[in-house]
DNA sequence: GCCAACGTTGGC
DNA sequence: GCCAACGTTGGC
């Protein structure tokens, strides 16, 4: 099993909006970065866990966890002219952006910003820390996934 | 609102 | 295939 951080503007779309769904499982559309693709399209498995990252607000951090309930598919909002995402490079026949379901997991005990995982020195190196990293989605290890879970 | 860090685009 | 220009992300 692999572990995920998935970041989202809460703005946008929140841990609460996926928790208010009927059956607390969304599509995760609207990646149009070939890296977070190529993840989402090959290596996110049913039953991965990821952690839902608040990203854009203040404070930025982890608000809780959900589960891959399905892998990879075309991100259809990519067909539609009328979605902020249209991408007309992108049709069904030939696919350019994929998209994964999760289904909403529970909150963290309390949400954890990012200025506290700065200080972790356990999460050194994840990758959401380096400067300038602006992938929203990222593997974590399960040493990383352990050592956030202890600071709930 | 600023700006650093990237990814993408397109001219050559 | 290089690289400058441009757009976007996202913390602060």
């Amino acid at each position: 099993m692999n572990y995920w951080l998935m970041k989202s503007e809460p703005n946008a779309y929140s841990i609460d909006d996926l928790r208010a769904t009927k059956t607390k499982i969304d599509h995760w559309d609207g990646v149009r970065n070939y890296q977070a693709r190529n993840m989402m399209r090959d290596d996110m498995k049913k039953g991965d866990l990821a952690f839902f990252y608040h990203s854009n607000c203040n404070p930025p951090g982890i608000a809780g966890i959900v589960n891959i309930v399905k892998e990879g598919y075309p991100d259809f909002t990519a067909f539609d002219p009328q979605e902020p995402h249209y991408d007309p490079k992108s049709s069904p026949d030939k696919p350019r952006w994929y998209m994964v379901n999760i289904k909403f997991k529970r909150n963290l005990k309390r949400f954890i910003a990012l200025a506290e995982l700065r200080q972790n020195p356990l999460l050194r190196d994840m990758l959401l820390l380096r400067p300038g990293n602006r992938l929203s989605i990222t593997p974590v290890t399960a040493a990383q996934w352990q050592a956030i879970l202890a600071m709930e």
